[in-house]
DNA sequence: ATCCGTGCAAATGATTTGCAAGTCG
DNA sequence: CGACTTGCAAATCATTTGCACGGAT
């Protein structure tokens, strides 16, 4: 955890921005919530129960510091709201998710799972692919498993 | 064109929805300007052409009716405004965009490209895909060109 | 002193909503 | 009539910006 913090630190030196008690207790709310997607105002609330004083604006201008240097990306699920989200430690691209129209749960992929499409739409398209964004929606297991309870299932369900 | 209008005059039928003229004239648009990936905005101006009594408040209206039923899709590729999007005829799955990072173009893919991927998903994380967004960022075709005209390239290139 | 970074409040811009009036079966 | 639609203006919500102050070099 705190190497993550030092190694951030020294990307913010490397283009020459500090690493403020503001944007520090930014990131630590960003590391200590990794799978949670949270918005520009979450991440405020969050700083907000250690940092008080920190006003909302410097949390958006910190997230769209972390985002300009590829520390965190920005993504949008369709709710009105940007979240954010740290890349993994040597990840060269974006990674995946899983959203649940039920529950509105989101997992996430690490596994690329692309690299034969990304050869597919260079070569048919000649288009070089930087990065990309996939996401699936869909029922999670968690659910399915509800749905089964319901209606269980027998060995022969149609009907 | 006309039975495709044909067509989405029935969607809303079937959910007893009415095609208003207002909601003609922005159907039309969409169906005019197919591969643009129009804003609400953008909408509103070329229906406010051939309509201009229209009020911008029901374009919106009708582009959330229409993506309710499925009718288009709702896209957001990160700049501030959402896009509207037409289904492809019979299309289950949606469409993938191709967004270059230099030109701002967009071009589209209707292959689906994801049918291992998916099986994969499913298989590995019991996630029941129901529909799917992908999208490349990357360098477009055009400003590849571009790039060789002022750099021309040569048999060996480095040094 | 100079810069960078901050907090606050005001501004912006996209989208939504309340409501009175209109349409059409 | 009565449900569905509309246009307009006002409201809302996320995000951005202007600005004067504060802290570090």
């Amino acid at each position: 955890m705190e190497n993550r913090l030092e190694k951030i630190k020294k990307q913010l030196h490397a283009s020459s921005y500090k690493l403020t008690p503001q944007r520090e207790a930014t990131v630590r709310v960003l590391l200590e919530n990794e799978s949670d997607h949270l918005s520009a105002e979450d991440v405020y609330l969050l700083v907000k129960e250690k940092s008080p004083e920190i006003g909302l604006a410097t949390v958006y201008r910190t997230l769209e510091l972390l985002t300009e240097l590829k520390i965190v990306d920005k993504i949008n699920f369709g709710d009105g709201v940007s979240r954010y989200d740290l890349r993994q430690e040597g990840a060269a691209h974006f990674h995946h998710h899983l959203v649940c129209i039920e529950c509105g749960s989101v997992e996430e992929i690490q596994e690329d799972l692309l690299e034969d499409v990304e050869v597919i739409v260079e070569k048919r398209w000649k288009f070089q692919v930087k990065d990309h964004r996939l996401t699936f929606h869909g029922i999670c297991h968690r659910c399915q498993k509800e749905h089964e309870k319901e209606k269980p299932k027998t060995k022969n369900a149609s009907i």
